[in-house]
Order: structure tokens, then C-alpha cells, then sequence
DNA sequence: TGGGTCTGCGTACAATGGTACATACTTTGT
DNA sequence: ACAAAGTATGTACCATTGTACGCAGACCCA
């Protein structure tokens, strides 16, 4: 009695693909087994099957944005090696080539507001704030990392709510300059690196 | 035939304030004319009665929130004499006496959400931004004026997430410095105004 | 080939949702 | 005091939801 493999290997990543899409573009409350099976174009006992409850199909969801997330954003910021690199790569991670689609966005905010009732993926997010703040502490001080973490998000949630008004890509940049300069706080001796 | 007067003229109010109480403690999916009512503590059919569709209640609520914002986020604001006062002034509303609750902010996260669905809340929530823009540019460039408004937005967004670690206030207090002080860009000629 | 196990799916059910509507209660002008 | 108009509510309906469960193929080892 050997396990036996399932029949359509892609299906389960089919349906978790769905499941996005609909959330990005009806909303979390809208994520329900029959509407996701629509979507993915699979029974509704399929998913059923794949996922025992739709709580855990909605985090497993969540979960593969994390894959698409980390290469985009974090490549262009570790080899960042000037001031002006920096600054240029957050620039384009908040408006420009490696920026997040307003379909990403809203897939976060959806993901931030779920996250509010679901230690799971409150996690999650927390990790994927980690994971940034990690990456931008290689090249800036604690609190010019955590203010410019802000800022990105600020900027993306108003890209989300104002979709035909473009951010303006001077002033974006001349913000990440001030806060990239930012003095050190010089209150918490253990994070002293400013450049790597 | 005069029209009569309500029996309870403080029901509609009640109401309005216990959808607010459902949608920040559960959600805006769990919003329901059921649980608002029980919230209430009114009868269903009072709900329906106030309201003819459900969209229109949740909608009325969010416009009762501006009320609220308004005064304790725009009059330090307009007080704000010096750099000094304004840096003072932006540190409070993010972190300090005058910033919102946690309940608050979970507030506009599902705003926000919900804005993303309906043109209604959408505009309801850029007039929020125009306000907050409007008051910001009598002591700021345009340019660091959005930037500190969407700094803002993101250091609440981090407080909604992370509520067991508060934000660090000189770290807050420094990015705020740093962006006020933001070179204007010169590229609008339109809004000169660096001071009052 | 035959049984046992896992994969995959269709249906059924209880719960909950928004909304329609018939009914009762209040107020008010005459 | 009476009736009409507006206020307020309980009930009923239909759609939709998550989930349980039984049944059918597919696969593996003997």
C-alpha cells in the first residue's frame, strides 16, 4: 500500500492561485470554497478536499505571496552600495519597475486586515516585516529603516486608494533621501551600522 | 397630517455607533443587520427600518467617523508655529496624546478595504486625505506634506500590527524631523509656502 | 486479478445572510 | 375622540455559506 499520487499535481497550486484572485479582486469576505472552485475551475469538492477548512486555504494563500515577494524587492536593495543606490531602489520598489502591481497592494491590505483576526497570518506579516526590515538594516540605521519601511507601505496604500493618480516620483525620492540620511538616534548603542 | 416625530430620536445614533463597534472589533464582514442590531441592543427590524440597505449603514457610519478625526488631529496641526511645534504636533498624532486609538486605526484599515469595493467609502476617504493635505500644506511644501501624510498612515498601519510594541518615540520624532526639513522640489511652481 | 488505500468529487444539511412585508404602536390635526 | 400618516417591529422567504459524508476511480503490492 503504496500512497498514491494525486491524478492533477498542479490543481492544488491552481486553487491557491484563485484563491488570490479572487481576493485581490472581490475582497477577503468574498473568498468562499464554491466561489475560489469557480475560479480555479474546479468542483467544489476539490477544494474541499485540498484544504480541510477555508481558514487554512486562505493563510496557505497568503503564505505563497511571500515567494513572490522576497526576489522583486529585496535583490535590487542588497546590492545597493551608495546612498543614491538606496535611495534609487526604494524609489522604484515604492513607484517604479520593482514596484508591487495594485493588484499586490490590495492583496497586502487584504492580508493586513485578515491579519487582525488571524494570529496565523498576523505572523506572517510580522515576518514578512522582519524580512524587510532585515534587508534595509543592512545599508541604514534602525530608525531610518523602520521609518522608511512606513513610508513604502504609506505610499503603496495610497497608490491603492488613488489608482489614476500616479505618486509623484521626485517627490517619493526626495523623501527616501531625507530619511536615508536621517541622523542616527544614538539611543540604542547595539544597532550602530549606517553602511555596509 | 403632520409628520411625526420619532419615538426614540437617539436609535439612529445608536445604531450608527454599534455598527462602528461590530466593524472594529470583528470586522466589516461580520457587520451584519443581526449583530448590529444585538449590538445596539434594538430590534432587526429597527435596523432596516433606519436603513434601507446595508451598504447605505455601513457608509453613514464611516461618515461618522470624521467627525471624530477631525478636531484632535487638525487643530495642534494648524496651532503649529515653528518646525518644532509641527514635528511635536505630527509626533502626537502618530504615537502620542492625540493619535487614535488602536480601534481607531483598525477603523480606517477596514475603510480602506471596504473604499477598495465601493466608490463611496473611496471618496469619502480621499476626502479624508485632501483634509489632512489641505491643513499639512499651511506649514509644509506640497512634496513633504505627502510624504509625512503617508508616513503617518504607515506608522499606524505598524501600531494595528504590532500593538503589544510601541512605536519608539524619538525614532518617530526624527523621521518627522527629517522630512520636514525635505528640500522642496522646486518642480512646482505652483505651491511655494515652506512656512506659515 | 483482487483487495486495500488514497485521491477526487457530488450532494445534503444546518446555519446565517439580506430583504420584503404585514402588523402594531405613536403622534397629531381636526 | 377619531382617523390618517409615520414610526417601529416580528416573521417569513430565498439565497448562500461551511462542512460532513458517501461513493467512485486510480494506484499499488501480492
Amino acid at each position: 500500500m503504496r500512497k498514491g499520487r494525486p491524478n492533477d499535481p498542479e490543481r492544488r497550486t491552481r486553487i491557491l492561485r484563485a484563491a488570490l484572485e479572487v481576493i485581490a479582486s472581490e475582497g477577503v469576505h468574498a473568498a468562499s470554497y464554491r466561489r475560489i472552485a469557480v475560479q480555479a475551475g474546479v468542483p467544489l469538492g476539490s477544494t474541499t478536499y485540498y484544504f480541510a477548512d477555508l481558514e487554512t486555504l486562505i493563510v496557505t494563500a497568503f503564505e505563497t505571496l511571500r515567494d513572490g515577494l522576497e526576489p522583486r524587492y529585496a535583490a535590487p536593495m542588497r546590492d545597493a552600495r551608495t546612498d543614491s543606490d538606496i535611495v534609487d531602489a526604494l524609489v522604484a520598489a515604492t513607484c517604479g519597475s520593482t514596484a508591487p502591481t495594485l493588484e499586490d497592494i490590495r492583496l497586502y491590505e487584504e492580508m493586513h486586515l485578515y491579519g487582525a483576526r488571524s494570529p496565523r497570518v498576523a505572523d506572517l506579516l510580522r515576518e514578512f516585516q522582519q524580512e524587510s526590515l532585515v534587508i534595509l538594516r543592512c545599508s541604514l540605521s534602525d530608525g531610518a529603516a523602520r521609518a522608511v519601511d512606513a513610508l513604502m507601505w504609506g505610499w503603496w496604500s495610497y497608490r491603492a486608494l488613488n489608482d489614476d493618480d500616479p505618486l509623484d516620483t521626485s517627490t517619493v525620492r526626495d523623501a527616501y533621501r531625507a530619511l536615508v540620511s536621517m541622523a542616527t538616534t544614538a539611543r540604542d548603542p547595539l544597532n550602530g551600522p549606517r553602511r555596509a
